[in-house]
DNA sequence: AAGTGGATTGGCT
DNA sequence: GCCAATCCACTTG
């Protein structure tokens, strides 16, 4: 199944206002086995040259940070520890901005993610952080630089977010002042969302 | 040429 | 809560 890919447009927003806008959206990636897509429900904004948390702070421009310095809408992959995370390149040419998907609800191609992911116990864990969602869905080091506008990489329009929260980011505890930046989004109460279980017995 | 340090995860205490 | 797994970009010599 192909869904159709949001135009370059939407891309063109500011930084914060993307990573809400995000919330909601379908990220699908289709590979030689199938189509696995879920809903962003969780993102974190990282904005170039003032952020000592982005990789592209002080603008930095190297190899890896290359394309955050290129037209927003492409995706920006790394590789943390043994994992790989992926990130929408935002503000425009010349700015090294973008957003770190961290989570999605798995939406089409679950038993793909089974057999990629392994077994686990709820659903909800598939895809609950920026490590996971990449492995389930099959997005690699190999994605880097991609436009976000057609397969196999894309994000295409999705459901309304019932409501948004806001926080700080996640591990970056180094990062003097911008550790306390409030750059982080997640749809409130959502399973999905990393962490959650890890939460659930501390709700207020 | 070698050392350092992560935008993480899963398993064990 | 702590820590190993395991890789690579970047810094330093």
């Amino acid at each position: 199944m192909t869904f159709e890919p949001l135009h370059a447009g939407f891309y063109e927003q500011p930084t914060l206002e993307l990573a809400r806008a995000l919330l909601g959206k379908r990220l699908v990636k289709e590979t030689p086995e199938g189509t696995a897509a879920g809903w962003i429900v969780e993102t974190e904004a990282y904005i170039g040259p003032m952020d000592r948390a982005a990789h592209s702070y002080n603008n930095r421009r190297t190899a890896r940070t290359e394309v955050m310095f290129g037209p927003s809408g492409h995706a920006y992959t790394y590789v943390m520890h043994t994992h790989c995370l992926v990130n929408v390149v935002s503000g425009g040419e010349g700015n090294p901005e973008a957003v770190l998907i961290r989570a999605v609800e798995p939406f089409e191609g679950i038993g793909l993610m089974i057999s990629r992911r392994g077994p686990v116990k709820q659903a909800s864990e598939l895809a609950s952080g920026p490590g996971k969602l990449t492995k389930a869905l099959g997005i690699t080091p190999a994605d880097y630089g991609l436009p976000l506008t057609a397969p196999p990489l894309y994000i295409a329009e999705g459901r309304e977010p019932t409501e948004i929260s806001v926080g700080p980011r996640i591990g970056i505890p180094n990062s003097g002042e911008a550790k306390d930046y409030p750059w982080r989004f997640w749809e409130a109460g959502n399973p999905c969302v990393s962490g959650s279980r890890r939460l659930r017995t501390a709700p207020g």
